[in-house]
DNA sequence: TATTGGTCATAGACATGGTCTATATCTCCT
DNA sequence: AGGAGATATAGACCATGTCTATGACCAATA
């Protein structure tokens, strides 16, 4: 730093010789013209150079006011693209979204939000990242997505999490189980029959089989699987009983392809929400979207 | 101008985004941490949009204010480019020079001071043109030169003209005219020998042309050359008596190649000046000439 | 667990300096 | 000569950038 001028002198002098003439650089710049003539003399004073030629009918640039406009000139182009960029960005043109969640979050929670979001904001990019809570958690540490979409409770001090939706889990079956479709079956009763159940160690698996245990069972599936849809496909063949969000299979209810099989106890509901880092600013990309969802 | 953000501002963004410290960069720039604290959350307020997470050991970057940066660094370069560029300047490293006058002159007078003017600020670049008085009028006016080395008076209220030497203008002959060496001629007299003039409208052949009619005399040359070099070869070799700058032939005075013809009536001086543009400032590198041979 | 040393944020006082108004000066054009 | 433009200058004012003092927070250390 051996030279520290005001960068606001350089504005000055650009419009004063994009415009040649302090009266129209003032104009311009919505200061008084004094105030331009004052502005050019310091920063000739500050060089030691004089910028330029007064006449009776403007300004023009001296050949060392030249050099320097060319510099600033360029300077300047930058500015201007930054601050288009940072209006742009404020107005949603463009920018990004990073979000991060479950496969099936995706397709069945949040793919008519994003739908609409992108068509509302067609200019930013939608970067969808899928991985278990605990994978989707990490994302957000690393800085790699956004905001992700969870099954709640989380507790972790760093997040702030925020419910969105209520859920239903409950147990499906497909025809070859018509006969169940009318009754109640106890917690008991319902082992006696396969139950698939999704594979990994999610959330919604960990509720239910909590539940069995309070009441002293132990849920063992018969068949395990690796998506939502592989579950739903499944009960619909017939291959078993599957455990799933019953939001989540509402076409399949309502065609009649699959059933509820209504228990004697009550599954507790499971939450949806979104979480952030705590103490980190949102985007405003991903302000709105929160917003959106909200 | 949309926005129309103080560009100081930027000044402190790209410190603090460059040092990853609110107080590195309020080191850098010389003022307080709170300060640089306050112009980056103006900043942040104008875009609407947060541009650094604020950490325990520091500040980062969000995305947004990554993108900001890109195009503020850019900046940033080319007016540190700038200042470098105007120091040089002010500096006489750099620029340039641009002298008008005529060859008898950049020859027999300016040499020496090019010569000392290089070396010293070899980093200057001169421009010689060569022309007449009223050619390297024009050119000043056109602003093709700096200054113009010419034979004085000029009268033109656009010039303003600095007198810098003295030169008195004789009659030389060579051998073959010896028995003149130690005789005191009349114009009269001198006017039975061949002359030789430069054949250009210079100022130096009218201001002897004009002493001989205010005689009564008119003089008219035996031989007419195109530079002073021929004026003085010619009279070596004997071909008449050549009207030059007394301090341009002094090597051959002093040598006996040459000497002067005395005459019972005095040749007014003649006076060597710089003119420059009235009311327009002198580049730097110029100034520091006209100084030198002041 | 308390301490220390670093970070940034906030509040309020102060003074620098940028901006204003008013006026002068100059040039060009009518 | 006068008018209409330009820039320069002077001096007053007040906006705002900067300061000091302090708080809150975090991380590493004793």
């Amino acid at each position: 730093m051996s030279m520290t001028n005001n960068y606001e002198l350089y504005k000055v002098f650009y419009w004063a010789a994009k415009t040649g003439s302090l009266s129209q650089a003032a104009k311009a710049l919505y200061i008084t013209q004094p105030s331009v003539s004052h502005a050019i003399k310091q920063l000739e004073d500050s060089f030691g150079i004089t910028l330029f030629y007064r006449t009776s009918k403007g300004v023009s640039l001296t050949r060392e006011g030249s050099l320097l406009y060319s510099y600033i000139e360029q300077s300047q182009i930058f500015i201007s693209l930054a601050e288009e960029k940072m209006a742009a960005l404020k107005n949603l043109d463009s920018g990004e979204l990073r979000i991060g969640g479950s496969d099936s979050l995706f397709k069945h929670y949040l793919l008519p939000y994003l739908e609409e979001y992108h068509a509302k904001y067609p200019g930013i990019r939608l970067h969808l990242n899928h991985g278990t809570t605990p994978e989707v958690i990490t994302f957000l540490k690393e800085g790699r997505i956004d905001l992700g979409v969870v099954r709640l409770p989380i507790v972790d001090p760093q997040l702030e999490v925020r419910e969105s939706l209520q859920l239903q889990d409950c147990f499906v079956a497909g025809a070859r189980y018509a006969s169940l479709r009318d009754q109640t079956l106890s917690l008991r009763e319902l082992l006696e029959y396969p139950v698939i159940l999704f594979s990994r160690n999610s959330r919604a698996r960990m509720t239910i089989t909590e539940l069995f245990q309070s009441y002293g069972y132990k849920l063992k599936p018969e068949i395990e699987v690796g998506s939502v849809d592989l579950l739903i496909e499944f009960a619909r063949r017939g291959l078993g009983i599957s455990y799933v969000t019953r939001e989540f299979v509402s076409q399949e209810l309502e065609d009649g392809s699959l059933f509820e099989i209504k228990l004697d106890v009550d599954i507790p509901p499971s939450h949806l929400g979104t979480m952030t880092m705590r103490n980190m600013p949102l985007s405003s990309a991903a302000s709105r979207f929160v917003e959106m969802i909200g």
